[in-house]
DNA sequence: TTGTAGGCGTTATCAC
DNA sequence: GTGATAACGCCTACAA
């Protein structure tokens, strides 16, 4: 009960032993005997001592702790951030999650991190303009995840989404597609380079006149308005390729309760390759965007960037890798 | 660039005035002149000076931060957890979030969470034990969202699920229903309260010969379990519940694809009221836990037990609400 | 191997 | 109204 106001001088009292000799020997540093580290560690574990990280971090002028915004509602996000616990965990770092909602920007929330001071902050597809990213990632080592925007000083890992929407507008070529429509992210990260990567591809393969992509934004919502638009046309197209898996989700339900086979009567992919996308219900065709491969390279260049070891910009870009499932 | 290094000695350089009156000017605090005031706020400004959150705790003994878990893939954690910043920025709070995942557990989240020494610990629908509970709770101030688990000391906030269910069973019953089947959580947060809700009320009825548990877990493959045990029956009931909206959304998508008209042929409710359930697609009638409500008292309690105020364990029950949609 | 003396950035106390 | 000073909990010298 009374645990949590357990500090090293708690500890060093019980043992017996000075402060600085119970610090190192609580973080296992070599200079203290095996006797005494025992003492120590057991004294530690029984008081339930935790060190302050506050008070550590002030001290070691680092905390060891990185900082990640993140949409509350994008299902890629959440994939993101379980991988770079993962690679956190690899490393010895912690995390501190930060969210954005509809009524918290980017801006609200990497502005709560720097007050935590951390280390560095990681942006999860943030949805924000350059001139504010700039301003952003001016005041603490920023690394951006998943987007494509770039701001002095501030390191991008992404995936190669270009080629990813390639990946899929061949692979449904290959399935005897030709009309091949697509359903815009708006503004959201990637939704610019997802689109002409759409473009691109397309006209790649002599297809131009059949590019047609229709209005939306990332969520399951832009998807039902996206497939009532398509059930409405007389004549509609044969495949229908999705910003990312939500609106894929979106388009999937609607379609299907509106009595079109998917994906004989239209093939639907997605983007991202998340858990919503895999559930056995919905099972659509999509892209990974390899999340676990973002996360290391994100924090690994956060590390380098917070220990002043980065100049100007660096900029990974990821394979994609698509996924073929039932409804293409 | 440089900043987040600027500390109020710097702030206290550039204006020529002492650390103390800047500090003290700097939170608005009576003490010193307006013009002293104005001039360091200014300078404040200029340097893009922000306090640091970690030597202000370390002092003040508070942080005035709470600590916040919750399950990353859940969507009605994603709404308690949106309403919660809502809430924190009515009382001028600042949350950290700290999740949980299929390879993080609660008590790794809470561990993040309290090396960061937040003021008090929000626990979301924890997947935990008795047991797990009450050690996590003992290390210092804790509330239960969502969970009808206790602990020693620790508060909990929750929505009244078994008139919920009531509620659900209820509207069922007026649409002429007298079969209705429920789709069990398994061993999820209220999951028993949910199940023993649906029992009672189908017994307040008389029905007591037709409750029908089918098992499951807090997934949408659940659902589509569920759904096919549904359609492989000679008798089938006539109206189906489930743990929540998830579970529910799996049972639309199966029912609907073997052509089963819903709510003619079968009706379905759900539970939460997720953005998930609430998509024009899918919108299942469901239960309002009233997350916004759950927050605002959640951080309440959180807050008198931080400073102190609390003894014993508060319980707080918050009136459900229903949400009638197409599929009943 | 162990103990002592700063100092990280802040705020509270108490002089002036 | 203003400014020195101590203390929060910890770690890194440096001294014993």
């Amino acid at each position: 009960m009374a645990a949590g106001r357990v500090t090293i001088i708690d500890v060093a009292r019980e043992t017996g032993i000075s402060v600085s000799s119970v610090s190192v020997a609580l973080r296992g540093e070599p200079g203290v005997s095996d006797a005494t580290r025992s003492l120590v560690l057991a004294a530690a574990d029984r008081l339930g001592y935790q060190p302050d990280r506050r008070a550590r971090g002030l001290r070691e002028r680092r905390s060891r702790v990185v900082g990640v915004t993140f949409g509350l509602h994008q299902t890629f996000h959440a994939a993101l951030v379980e991988s770079l616990y993962d690679a956190a965990a690899g490393q010895g770092l912690d995390l501190v999650l930060s969210a954005t909602t509809p009524g918290r920007d980017v801006a609200a929330a990497v502005d709560s991190l720097r007050h935590e001071r951390c280390d560095a902050v990681l942006l999860v597809s943030p949805d924000v303009d350059a001139a504010t990213l700039a301003e952003l990632g001016s005041r603490q080592p920023t690394v951006l995840v998943g987007s494509d925007l770039t701001a002095p000083g501030v390191d991008t890992v992404r995936a190669d989404d270009d080629a990813g929407m390639a990946l899929l507008v061949g692979h449904l070529l290959e399935r005897g597609h030709r009309t091949i429509s697509f359903v815009d992210g708006g503004d959201a990260a990637m939704g610019a380079t997802r689109r002409e990567g759409y473009r691109r591809a397309m006209r790649a393969h002599g297809l131009e006149r059949e590019i047609d992509v229709l209005p939306g934004d990332p969520s399951e919502d832009a998807g039902v308005r996206a497939a009532t638009m398509l059930l409405a046309r007389h004549a509609p197209p044969s495949a229908v390729l999705a910003h990312n898996d939500m609106i894929a989700t979106g388009l999937l339900l609607t379609l299907r309760s509106a009595g079109v086979a998917v994906p004989e009567g239209l093939a639907v992919a997605g983007y991202d390759d998340t858990r919503l996308g895999a559930l056995s219900s919905i099972d659509v065709t999509t892209v990974s965007q390899e999340p676990a491969r973002l996360a290391e390279e994100a924090l690994r260049l956060a590390l380098s960037r917070a220990e002043g070891r980065s100049a100007g910009e660096a900029s990974v870009v990821v394979p994609p890798r698509l996924v073929i499932r039932s409804t293409t």
